[in-house]
DNA sequence: ATAATTTGGTTTATTTCATAAACTTATTTA
DNA sequence: TAAATAAGTTTATGAAATAAACCAAATTAT
């Protein structure tokens, strides 16, 4: 009946990361900072977190002199968000009984 | 850009009770247990909260000589699924840029 | 009849998690 | 050159999800 939901992706702001990277194909830490209006701390954490499910992959980069985090949506990462999708549309639906 | 998530509904179990009392006049604990997997403890807390913030209503009574808990949905709760699964939308849609 | 089991939960404890606060290092700007 | 800003990371804390333990009444088995 209730399909079960991805914990990692069950996060608001790791959700908002994930929907971000989703429609962009990089985006800077500053930039996913600003959009989700998260402290870096968290962001920081979370960003973590995503990384180490291979969600997404981060390059530390460049930007002239100063340093660049690029965070990058994987493959696997596109697919746990649309089962994501799939599983809360079991909730969210009206269920006819 | 993303909207706060209603901490309440934002949580696997809690939304699970929602669903089912959205499209039930009206549910047994046992039969939200049965359909959510939970343990009892757990729904017990949950449907606590739920209770709590007035986004569902709980019955007292007896079915036959058993204790019977019964659960409805109330017009807060009602507003605050919409407006929960508004919120998520702007999660879910890919956002063009 | 009474002991064991089941039903229908509640309360308490534990573990995880989200978030914030504090800190670090390098770079600009005043 | 001192202060402020940028770009994060690490650590600490408070809340929350979940499970485990518990309780009372009713039912079933011996």
């Amino acid at each position: 009946m209730f399909k079960p939901l991805d914990p990692l992706l069950h996060s608001e702001l790791r959700l908002a990361v994930m929907s971000l990277l989703i429609s962009a194909d990089e985006a800077e830490f500053p930039y996913i900072k600003e959009q989700t209006g998260a402290t870096a701390g968290n962001l920081s954490v979370q960003i973590d977190k995503l990384s180490t499910a291979d969600y997404i992959e981060i390059e530390k980069t460049f930007k002239g002199k100063r340093p660049c985090t690029l965070c990058r949506i994987t493959e696997k990462g596109r697919q746990a968000f649309e089962d994501y999708v799939e599983a809360l549309k079991s909730y969210l639906e009206v269920n006819p009984r």
